[in-house]
DNA sequence: CTGAAAGCGCTTACAG
DNA sequence: CTGAAAGCGCTTACAG
């Protein structure tokens, strides 16, 4: 037959065979029922499916200003896989999944360059983007020149009119700092990642550091250290060099917590026997160890609904007001916190906080 | 001033101030310098920098028939969150880095429909793709309704013209079966996620009966179960219940072995004094828990490394030779496998295995 | 309800 | 080396 080596059927094609306007066509793909009569519309219909009609993207975002892209840009310096964090992954898929059942497509960015943000936004006609982690210094700029909505997360930016969704980081640290001083811990360290770079993490350690002192208990500057997934021993170094012995540990991160338990335990330090851990976040790894980890729950889905929840309400409502959800935390007591002076294998099952309605899931 | 809303500066605002033609400044901007002269060029490039142009990709797409995004495929059934699975996570994020570099827009999609796929190649103008999991049906009518480089991870298609960067599965298997074997156990038992749906876990079954066989060690059939990162708990039970005691089990996903682990220990099994168990992939977090998985090692970044090059290769030359390579695997002894009838803590230093050349790395 | 026309921002032969 | 023109596939006012 006539046929060229594309073979990709176009909406002039469908217009053509179906006798009527391009004009037509358009209104019937994109639901425009009141424009077309009953009639026209499942001829049209028909003919979309029996050829296999697939709209080009391009020529739509292109004539259309709208390009059914969200950008989930993820602030990263060094140009690493951005995935392997637990966490991010896990919110990132969670995100791509949400967006897809919406008829939107998720593309991950990883990048700390704010021009390369903006080029990335303008070169592909993005509709809105989700941020992680923290993009504090140029938001207010970034939101003028961009025109489209933004959500961030996590953020602390004092720029009053923003979309964001972030968790209750301050009353993370306190949980952590009750349980523990619950448990009769009284020597305490803190770890975060990065020298506590983040607003976030300063946050935790300050709730943290306030329920503390509640409780007659110091957090002294130089029991405070910075995590990293991949450094468990350095973590494990400068917990067991300090001069007084440290019988419980928070670390803002899961995943910074279990290679911290796991330095330990090389070095013959039990956990929760020798000392005990809380850890931020609840990735499912967390309880999968052993000991299962004792740790501060974010509830990641929920942000994941509540970012794309917030995003879409700005597509369809530029003017819609901005938004600023803070989520709840809880404590999980799992087996990596003992009593002190206590039998261990009791651990997380005694002490006056596990009574705490908000520990209690 | 006259400025609309819209304020994005076109190339034809560009064309318009450097007093040239569009055709000319495409071709600055496409790097075609042997088709302008240097001092147009010069002054055309300074206007792009001080205006900040950023090319629009939707209308490059569109007159070009490329996006330069290239689609990232997860095979999956239910609509479920797949960056949670962390081999998943670390290939894709991996692939999306790579990806980056060389200015190509990772763009992932989970699905299983067949028409699905094609229906977003071509919507979205697609470059070229790359699939996770196994996609075996219908390869080859894909192929050639698309008509743009398809790299298959995993695959065991039978079609002979086929981009594939796989693994040894079956040598994987083996290297546990000598491994257990070795360590001297006798009572064995194997779990694959899923019935061993696919190719890979079938391969990997096979090899690891081959050796075991070899060692004069059978694998019955009812000691074969099926895996998941959810159910270590049914696991657990499906071990314990057979009738002799087991002593080594192979479960060919580090996440699904420490599933299986963790829901051993809370009935007092240990391992690896009471069970040795190895898993497959080397995620991550099999060295960060307790024991540390001793496991068959698949090089992650490398076969992202791989998938992205040949892809590349078959960007720029479409005639270019199909490639199917096969990465190596090795066994990485840790601590979740002990001798039979020896001390457990030298697990993993013992046995006559462990001097074999191809289990040192 | 329907269609003709212009336009989205780029690239690509084709002349010169 | 350079430019005028057509075209990529769609949507959007605007008339009717």
């Amino acid at each position: 037959m006539g046929k060229r080596r594309n073979t990709t059927v176009t909406l002039k094609d469908i217009a053509e065979k179906a006798g009527v306007s391009k004009a037509t066509v358009s209104n019937v793909i994109n639901g425009n029922r009141q424009k077309v009569s009953e009639q026209k519309a499942h001829a049209i219909q028909r003919l979309i499916d029996t050829l296999g009609y697939v709209p080009n993207h391009s020529a739509r975002s292109l004539s259309n200003r709208s390009s059914k892209i969200i950008s989930l840009i993820v602030h990263t310096d060094r140009d690493r896989n951005v995935l392997e964090d637990p966490y991010t992954a896990a919110f990132a898929g969670a995100l791509l999944q949400l967006l897809q059942q919406r008829d939107y497509f998720g593309m991950i960015r990883c990048t700390s360059g704010y021009n390369d943000i903006l080029k990335n936004l303008r070169s592909w006609n993005v509709d809105g983007v989700i941020f992680f982690g923290t993009f504090d210094k140029d938001i207010r700029d970034m939101q003028e020149r961009a025109d489209i909505p933004f959500v961030f997360t996590d953020s602390y930016s004092s720029v009053r009119r923003i979309n964001n969704v972030g968790i209750d980081d301050f009353k993370g640290g306190m949980l952590a700092a009750e349980h523990l001083a619950g448990h009769g811990h009284r020597q305490i360290a803190f770890f975060a990642p990065n020298p506590v770079s983040s607003e976030v993490d300063a946050q935790r350690k300050e709730g943290f550091a306030y329920a503390l002192s509640k409780h007659g208990v110091a957090l002294p500057e130089r029991n405070c250290f910075m995590a990293s997934a991949s450094q468990g021993d350095a973590m494990a170094e400068s917990l067991l060099s300090l001069p007084e012995k440290v019988t419980g540990v928070f670390v803002t991160a899961d995943i910074c917590a279990i290679a911290l338990i796991e330095a330990l335990e090389r070095r013959g330090v039990k956990v929760p026997k020798d000392v005990s851990v809380i850890g931020f976040d609840d990735i499912p790894a967390s309880r999968l160890i052993t000991p299962k980890l004792t740790t501060v729950q974010q509830d990641i889905p929920l942000k994941a609904r509540y970012a794309v929840d917030i995003l879409m309400r700005h597509l369809k409502e530029p003017a819609a007001p901005t938004e600023n959800v803070i989520l709840d935390v809880t404590l999980i007591p799992r087996g990596s916190v003992a009593s002190i002076n206590h039998n261990p294998d009791a651990a997380g099952e005694t002490g006056p906080f596990d009574t705490n309605p908000s520990l209690s899931r």
